[in-house]
DNA sequence: CGAAAAGTTGATTGTCTTCAAAACTGGTGG
DNA sequence: CCACCAGTTTTGAAGACAATCAACTTTTCG
């Protein structure tokens, strides 16, 4: 798979068609809300506008109704509050219903890394599966809401629904696979690489989801940007503003445009 | 749990006692070989002295006697070659028996990034799951032998039997685990620090096997290891040799001699 | 509106990389 | 069995990149 090749979180949708769109078509800044049009409906995973790129992907018509019946209520997660934090018991899986969420694992001598940030239809939590017990940290980075799934009930429901059995591996397979692309960002790249391969990585998942591959809002602050990207947040400031010099994107804030998305990806394709 | 706080490969045997003994007790660098005092003889899980550490642990012996169904003949990998390489057809997971594995991502433009080491009873393959296509290879660092673990009918026999279903979560979690430990590693530690929580962790792992938990041989270059460290293979070899004015570690060649535990848990548990 | 948080930019320092050469190890074939 | 050679490791010196420290600007939010 070409994107393979430069994705530092690997793409989380690997099935999902590049021509997803999601209904009503998303004008590209669109806040949380724009998501869910009915507020505090409970959409069934088989209505659900997410369902091609989330837990239900690949299941049949079937599959998925029965899905319906681990899915517990939504949780509603306010921005800068945890869904759950290291040590906590852990009990269900967590998919991305809307907003955005960064994960982030946390040494006893107060040491912090960001290991991944979560869009609509990511799942988070797997870490948790281990030792019943979660290893690292989700905090919303916008208001948000996510599917509460039960995790012994998925458990049981794995064991009729052997394709929720499959999909189950390939979920926590492709986590895998994203993590062995961070490992090479951050064991062999350079910043401006790395914080390339994020944009680039960042772009193709909003587009999978129907926004503007090339003009979107980064949820997070530079210093989250740096800790995943194993930089300081002056350094992903200056990278920032470096490729601006260059003419490859115009950051101003959290708002980022991607004017020359060839040179992006060059920046990342060849040696450093 | 206390050892997550430094292991930058998480313990790939968390419910292993530390008390475990295989039996007969090494004595510290046997060879590969001593492991399988019967040479070609095919040990079932229920009689093999890696069940404690692989895929059977937790199962019980009724179940135990069902994996067997799964596991095919073994197969012998020599020094220097590859178990599956990138872009292989998954087929089967693999179950280190003996000998020492890396495994490695590589990019098109020729980036290489080695994503593990995998020593006995730790399994490799995981990544192939997403997509029926390996994303990594994995080398033997020297004679090995694997237990091959077809997937389709690890599947099947998942469906029937909870507790297997169950250990292959288990298994993965504990991945997406140990790979949180190498990302905060790689983003946030000085080429010391990073030394250190390798060789604790590797001083771990072995001591999980019976082998000594202070002296050692290392089985990869010191390329292999500055790759998965994120360090140049001088930088690591520099390292080593201030390990070792500092009486820290006692290392000649590969063979490693941990002279002061304590100094070395030190390095990685303050800040730097 | 004012304070706190987030971001930018500059100067300097430190760590790791790069380039280079020498020393050591282990396997192979004479 | 020993010598040799390729691969591996060590060490040094110089240079590059990102980190650090610090000042200042902009945005956000109570």
């Amino acid at each position: 798979m070409q994107t393979q090749e430069y994705d530092p979180q690997l793409c989380a949708v690997a099935n999902a068609r590049p021509a997803l769109r999601l209904s009503p078509a998303m004008p590209g800044f669109a806040p949380a809300q724009t998501w869910e049009p009915q507020p505090d409906a409970q959409v069934a995973c088989s209505n659900c506008n997410l369902r091609e790129l989330c837990v239900p992907a690949g299941l049949s018509r079937a599959d998925m109704d029965r899905i319906d019946e681990v899915v517990g209520p939504r949780r509603k997660v306010l921005r800068g509050r945890e869904l759950f934090h290291t040590g906590e018991r852990f009990t269900a899986l967590y998919a991305v219903r809307s907003g955005f969420f960064k994960t982030c694992v946390t040494t006893a001598d107060g040491r912090d890394q960001v290991t991944g940030f979560q869009m609509a239809g990511e799942v988070m939590g797997l870490d948790g599966i281990m030792d019943t017990q979660h290893s690292c940290s989700a905090v919303a980075l916008e208001d948000a809401e996510v599917c509460v799934m039960q995790y012994d009930r998925m458990q049981e429901l794995a064991h009729e629904v052997s394709a929720l059995q499959t999909q189950m591996h390939r979920i926590m397979s492709r986590e895998i696979v994203r993590e062995h692309g961070v490992m090479l960002l951050l064991g062999s790249m350079c910043a401006q690489e790395r914080v390339a391969a994020f944009l680039l990585n960042l772009a193709q998942r909003m587009h999978a989801r129907g926004f503007s591959r090339t003009e979107f809002i980064l949820r997070m602050t530079r210093a989250d940007l740096g800790s995943y990207l194993g930089l300081k947040l002056e350094t992903v400031s200056r990278t920032f503003s470096k490729l601006q010099d260059e003419g490859i994107v115009d950051v101003r804030w959290r708002h980022l445009r991607i004017l020359d998305m060839a040179a992006l990806e060059g920046l990342v394709g060849r040696q450093a």
